[in-house]
DNA sequence: GCGTAGGTTCAAAAATTATTGAAACATCAG
DNA sequence: CTGATGTTTCAATAATTTTTGAACCTACGC
């Protein structure tokens, strides 16, 4: 009636198993969730994030899987995810075959990363859009209140576009 | 067969009827959707603010929504939001019924306001549970890598909150 | 090459979030 | 008060986003 015991002797080519995450793990776990839902960061991503920061080395795709107990395809995305912003770096053991992963020496880098991803390419692609809505209202005669509004958006997406590079500064910088 | 004409002379009580949106309109909106969905705000409110943004007067709740053709409790709900996060004001002209909308002088204070929302409460609510996080570990003995790291993070956290009165000011300061 | 461990893709299912609209509530003019 | 206008609430629905899992690649050791 009970289904083998995880830990018990008969380990053919057992499934390896994984410990439950800790009280611990879930509190942080739930911080990196709430802040990754602030910039619209699944749920997923931030566990996994989460996960390798307390953890106290490198871990691979098959524990993550395990002691987050979620799917192949969400551990392959959230960490497709994280390696594209900089998050996480893996270390290759030279003779392994599988990569292991471990979140990148600073937070605070990995961040900046994550908003230039989202802001910039917003504000890039604002600039044209920007110009031709005042060009219309202009050219429609419409109030200078309005008028100056727009052009105050313009000027504001113009200044962040010029700050952006020192404020959130690529990679390589 | 056909809807009496709209502006046809028949006004009884005629449902007023509104312009559909203008190109210029609809590239503005498209625009604050955008830059709202970064900050995980819904369309409908990003649309209302939009509108409210072009217009040359205050708009009334049935322009909001006759223009925009949304619910009314989509309105509602979004001019609640609008409110309580600072980023319209209405103006009560003497012996009129309903109230009129438009946005607040600076949207550089709204951001600020929107911003604030979001992130206080999840630093202050983060900072006991980070805290007992790092506690655990340190009881648990982990590698002083993770316990470092902990460290950090609570840290910032401590120096985020200090901080946020500063960059963040709270709207009577 | 061949087989397989390791990982990715992507259509379908599940979960979450936003919107609608009808009923309830509030408020003001008369 | 009363009735009409103006607004909010909220359960039901629709839209969107996230997760799953099975099929499919890919590269490496043999």
């Amino acid at each position: 009636m009970k289904p083998p015991s995880e830990k018990s002797a008969g380990r053919r080519k057992s499934r390896p198993s994984f410990e439950p995450l800790q009280p611990h793990e879930i509190e942080l776990a739930d911080f990196f969730v709430r802040m990754a839902g602030i910039l619209g960061v699944p749920r997923s991503v931030a566990e996994i994030y989460s996960l390798l920061y307390v953890s106290s080395g490198p871990l691979d795709f098959d524990h993550i899987q395990g002691r987050l107990g979620m799917s192949k395809g969400s551990v392959s995305q959230g960490l497709k995810f994280l390696r594209d912003h900089e998050m996480i770096l893996s270390v290759k053991e030279k003779g392994a075959r599988r990569e292991r992963w471990q979140p990148t020496p600073s937070l605070a880098a990995s961040l900046v990363a994550l908003l230039r991803s989202q802001v910039l390419p917003a504000l890039e692609q604002a600039q044209p859009s920007l110009q031709r809505v005042l060009a219309d209202v202009q050219k429609l005669g419409a109030q200078p209140e309005v008028i100056e509004r727009l052009s105050r958006l313009n000027r504001w997406n113009s200044r962040a576009l010029e700050l952006a590079p020192l404020l959130l500064p690529p990679p390589g910088a």
